[in-house]
RNA sequence: UAAGACGGCCGGACAGCCGCGCCAUGGCUUUGACCAUGGUGAGGAAAGUCCGGGCAUCAGGGGAACAAGGCACCGGAUAACGUCCGGCUGGGGCAACCCAAGGGAAAGUGCCACAGAAAAUAACCGCCCGUCUAAACGGCAGGUAAGGUUGAAAAGGCGAGGUAAGAGCUCACCGCGGUGGUGGCAACAUCAUCGGUCAAGGUAAACCCUGCCUGAUGCAAGACCAAGUUAGGGGCAUCAAGGUGUAUUUUUUUUAAGAUACAAACCGGAUGACAUAAGGCGUUCUCCCCUUACUCCAGAGGUGGGUCGCAUUGAGCUUCGAUAGCAAUAUCAAGCCAAGAUGAAUGGCUGUCGGUUUGAGCUUGCUCAAAUUACAGAACCCGGCUUAUAGGCUGUCUUAUUUG
RNA sequence: GGAGAGGUGGCAGAGCGGUUUAAUGCAGCGGUCUUGAAAACCGUCGUGGGCGCGAGCCCACCCAGAGUUCGAAUCUCUGCCUCUCCG
């Protein structure tokens, strides 16, 4: 699974559309691409907000994030999906490998919702 | 040794594994949001955007007046500055040293609440003389600014003489001002001499006056490339002389047709060359010079682009090198070349050694354990200022105490 | 990144450097009216500290900190926060 990284602002509008978990250190919104999708990719943005501090503090917050996401979007990502990660006030703080677990929680979490939702899209177009 | 004053500097180090941006080279059997190798990769404030520049666009430049804004003891440094250095004056500190928007209130205007007799040519109480009366502490007519309460502030201070009472009315000293000498580039200091209504408070971060400085907009400036959309209308000038109009004339019985000339009202056309005109960026005027696809009003598209600007040569940085200077700094010499992203690159984990704090142990400066390790992230680039900042290193000086 | 505007009780929003500003409105609280409510009318009403048995009185506070002034919500400087604009 390739990981690559949104830059565009449509796309993060997109993304927050749709699905949403909120976990310790992280929210996490996702979106399924409305472009087709050939090859095995998922897509993953990253954000942090004015409120959680200076520059400093936010440039930190998307690093972490970025370094927890190399190491579980490769695995649990799924195929042609948009993920976006927004730091929390916590996230510079937290112990790194309970941010990597939560971060995994939440991603199998929001898949779990997806597939719900895309079965019962099939279903329907079937009828 | 203790307390303090003023500078200068640093802003953790090393190793391993997994990753990131940019550049260079190479690879390709997926020419890519690819892979490999090598190089390189945040600060003293990168911050605030408070000043000063470079640079870019408004075509370029000179002059005058006004407006708006800024600066303000004196001299120097600098590309420039509201910055820096040296000095002066005033204030604070035992001292080292520190602080000051520090020109003008005898050019003018305004304001000074409450209180108080009075907030600026005054006279409430008081003091004193004269007079009315038998007399007065009462009335009348004067003199006076010593004393009074108020207030932030009451038209020099203090002492003596003087006087009816008083008053720079007179005098000494201090203060203030003028003139002259001396020292200094100057601010100013100092000495001499003259001045008594020497002078009439405060406020200019109130208007203002004086002197000096400033064109506007900021890299989202701006240049180029690619793609795509649109609807015109009014006004001015010139040209031609089309239609219309008027006059003359030819043919002709007339209608009518043709030709020539004129006009510039209407309709339509072309052009915006010369000239005129307009414009040229705070306003007005002016001198060059320049521009004009005339000028005004509408309308459509656009927040999906890309490249350059933009990052190795500059007012460049460093030097406990030299020379000049008290210094800021200048000149010369030597050395150095140092991030370039655009949802925005430096991270995650581990180990060792440091720094700080706390606790324990004792060998009293070591060991062990735990915690902690600031402020903070370049976005066109420089010079400053201001603000934030754990902790540490270092130099010079002052005061006090002790010892020699 | 750059360029501006603003910050006053719970909310909105006036405010010439001066006696006591905290105007005024909304909201809140109490009352009149009503069977009850709304509307209307009347009164009251900021926060913190100190003193007082109590009624009440005094001081400070207009985003924060300095300065000018006899005296700042107001004038000047510095910082913090909020909002707007740029192609």
């Amino acid at each position: 699974m390739k990981v690559f990284i949104l830059k565009k602002r449509k796309d993060f509008v997109e993304a927050a559309k749709e699905f949403k978990v909120v976990v310790n250190g992280v929210v996490l919104q996702a979106a399924l691409s409305l472009s087709p999708i050939c090859d095995d990719i998922c897509f993953v943005g990253y954000t942090a907000t004015k409120k959680l501090g200076k520059a400093h503090v936010r440039n930190r917050t998307k690093r972490r994030l970025r370094a927890a996401a190399a190491l579980v979007m490769p695995k649990a990502g799924m195929k042609g999906v948009k993920y976006v990660m927004i730091g929390r006030h916590n996230t510079t703080s937290l112990n790194f490998a309970y941010l990597t677990r939560k971060l995994l929680e939440a991603v199998t979490e929001i898949n779990k919702q997806i597939c719900e939702k895309e079965g019962k899209d099939v279903a329907l177009a079937d009828d």
